[in-house]
DNA sequence: GCCAACGTTGGC
DNA sequence: GCCAACGTTGGC
């Protein structure tokens, strides 16, 4: 299994969103960019993403699965660009602050941070775990 | 194919 | 609200 990272503005998309949309799940939409519409294609059913709120709050907030993998994006019209599903699987008891992040030297390769731009990326396996400890109290 | 101008994202 | 980073567009 690999693990991701999707990011939205909580005033678009919240976690709290993703939550009502229960089992069934909602669409990835709305990537406009090669990098991380490559991400999106990379990903498989049953991997895990954690769910950022950039902007407003700024931190890891919870889990969301991929239960399908990509097809073409319906918003957009040059049929470019694809999406995924997801659901809801978990909130994080507490949630991961950038700043929290930005100090933990061994995440600091993470594109989050050099990459301040990019709305999909790959989390390693390694990172994923220090991320997850650093969620519980 | 280069690069200046411009638009967008997102942290601060 | 500002600005750095970076992607895209269009003239040449």
């Amino acid at each position: 299994m690999k693990y991701w990272l999707l990011k939205s503005e909580p005033d678009v998309w919240s976690i709290e969103q993703q939550e009502k949309t229960g089992a069934k799940g909602s669409p990835w939409d709305g990537v406009r960019n090669y990098q991380a519409a490559k991400n999106l294609k990379n990903m498989k059913k049953g991997d895990h993403c954690f769910f950022y709120h950039s902007n407003i709050g700024k931190e890891i907030v919870g889990i969301v699965e991929v239960i399908k993998e990509y097809y073409p994006d319906k918003t957009d019209q040059s049929q470019r660009f694809v999406a995924v599903t997801v659901k809801f699987l978990k909130k994080l008891v507490k949630p991961i602050k950038l700043e929290e992040i930005k100090k933990n030297k061994q995440l600091s390769h993470l594109s989050l941070i050099k990459q301040s731009r990019l709305s999909v990326m790959p989390i390693d396996s390694k990172s994923w775990k220090i991320l997850n400890n650093m969620s519980k109290i």
